[in-house]
DNA sequence: TATGAATGAGGATTCATTCAT
DNA sequence: GATGAATGAATCCTCATTCAT
């Protein structure tokens, strides 16, 4: 009987204000899953339970809604890796690790791991959204592993090894680990399948010794 | 009024029986290229110099050609990792090695390298693909590092790493420079453009000394 | 906390009551310019500086906003053309140009001008509007054009012709001015202007002279 | 039991070739019927019995196609006109009456005079029709029937009048009754039915004779 | 009344596939 | 076999109309 107060928003205001994530989740979901091209945009709309139509009230076109998708998930991932390097104390190494492993927790771990698949099969088709992820994703997480790889030759603590290349070295297996879930992971074969922490684990023991200089203590 | 003896095929002939290659390496380029969705099977046929009504004598829906794609190109793959592992004689790192650097320029450097794309980006959509993919591609390829690793850890060159783990540590790096020759790498953006060949070399130096026993004479 | 009394209509009264004239004009506007298939109802609206909703709270569809906006300019431009009429004393020719140059300041200035254009594209979708202008609006107004012609004939001023089919010589240049000012001339393309005021005035010189008899004093 | 000679061509061969111009009818047909925007691709196709996909075949989008139906009636109406005044003989007068005769004959009577009323209802939501129409029909036209007049006057047969001006009212009255047949005139009223020839020659009557110079004998 | 979020039928266009030649 | 004209299902997107607030 208590009609809705003016400051509890009614149902229809909580589901518009909520519509835009709920779109951009479905989206993501079956973007991943189906590839951008073979997603209908009827398809997104239903997983969020609206219509067609709803869908273009929110975003003017597809590719529209997978650049919104990008930039939902990407506010995140950047955010994440700057906020743990800014000001971290101790030994590179140990930044390196923590790095590598918040990544796979925050990003890896959630639907958002798997758009780095979407983008890779659909940007030559998208020179505008690969333009846009190169600039807003990719340059970034490079430039922060790259930094954290040259203060640790500054220091001494690794050798003298070239950061550009030693990044993508380091970048390649997580984002290898995250492209493999989203696609042969996510097939029901039960046999080979990857564990993503071990995996990690192996690749931090294994470049972190390949990375120290040999007058540094071994961890 | 000569007809063609049989033991000389006349060039029609001999263009027939090119045919299912020819279509098979324009499909793939084109798959690679604008994904499995947006190619559409006109171009194929054009790019493969013949009509459209040619493309089905062959492969009787757009789905089937992907299929025989992947299959045509597997066994490719599968020769090239065989051949580059029997009987090498000399230090495990010199082997593992050698392995990266010749997987790099036998199939990454080549059309067949984009194929990995291709499939990541449609198994989800093709379930029988990732599992014939799996078995015959992916699992033969494990192995092979694996066993590389496990001699040299039985030898007392490397440490006691897991062998599982690690074989994704080492071919990651790989498979993802392909992926990305094929996707950014193709794209005009000139900023971070990766050198695949320097990339490889950092992946060497730094993975084989994490991996050495601290024993073990430095490379 | 002074509620409005009954004599002074609030502004929100005389905005409901002025509503259904601010709809319609904003429609003729539109259908006008973008023709009325183009035309969407929301544009309609929010010209009106209402939302669509309540467009539709006036007008129950579309359709029959365009017939409403056709049946509200038909009053308009009959009573121009009878007001012109009434009374003139003079020569015929004098009445005659008149006549036609006042149409032109009436109706083919003001806004009204455009409502033939959209008629001319809608009619044979709308029949039963075709029926209605058609009693409504042409045949008065031929009948006027027709009187008076006759008038002149009658007093020996113009020659013998038959005031049918030169009524329709005489309205089809007016007509035409209107139809073009809202299409051609509304295009940005500067050659060929159109200047009405010269046309008109050319229409004048070149038919009365054409009708007076040949005794009659020229002009 | 006769198969086709290769030098007549088979039905199929001759569907092809007429495909063009069965669509290009078809087009005008519905476009003048209904409207351009009212008119549907497939209802165009239907018309020239073939199917929606058809008509994507020949021509790459709606707009196109309504440029290539003002194009193919273009080439008569033009050529026509230019024939006759090309190297007349005889009084000016004459030769205008013969324009505006042979026009109504060539063009108002057939379903080419249409196209007016379609161009004029969308010419400002197609500016690029707009351009081509104004260049490639108006602007020819108004040459031919200005360059008349201003013969008639140089030979001191007409008053000097202002060639531009007059151009207008002459031309006005016969598109009129183009726009009108297929507008109002397509609606079935029976009364106050127009009689183009009629009007036509009154039009002649008194046009002419207020062009003529007092100094000219009449007519 | 007035609003504007939501709907879904409708329309333009594409493209895998068929089949007469 | 080979061709390419023809088809029509599928898909993106629009917009008239409805209705809960």
């Amino acid at each position: 009987m208590n009609p809705p107060t003016p400051s509890s928003p009614t149902a229809r205001q909580r589901r518009k204000e909520a519509r835009p994530q709920e779109l951009l989740d479905a989206a993501l979901a079956l973007f991943v899953e189906k590839g951008f091209a073979a997603t209908r945009s009827e398809e997104v709309a239903a997983r969020a339970g609206v219509s067609k139509g709803t869908l273009y009230l929110y975003y003017p076109s597809k590719e529209e809604l997978l650049k919104a998708v990008i930039q939902d998930n990407l506010s995140r991932i950047l955010a994440d890796g700057m906020n743990i390097a800014e000001g971290f104390q101790g030994p590179t190494s140990d930044l390196l690790a923590t790095l590598l492993r918040t990544w796979w927790e925050q990003v890896g771990e959630t639907p958002a791991g798997g758009i780095h698949k979407v983008i890779m099969a659909e940007v030559r088709n998208f020179p505008e959204i690969a333009e846009f992820y190169q600039r807003e994703v990719i340059m970034p997480a490079h430039e922060l592993i790259s930094r954290t790889i040259q203060r640790g030759v500054d220091s001494g603590e690794f050798r003298a090894v070239s950061p550009l290349e030693v990044t993508h070295v380091l970048i390649a297996p997580l984002l290898f680990l995250a492209l493999h879930k989203h696609s042969f992971g996510a097939c029901p074969m039960g046999v080979n399948a990857i564990e993503p922490a071990r995996v990690i684990e192996a690749q931090i023991d294994v470049m972190l010794r390949g990375l120290l200089s040999p007058e540094h203590p071994p961890l």
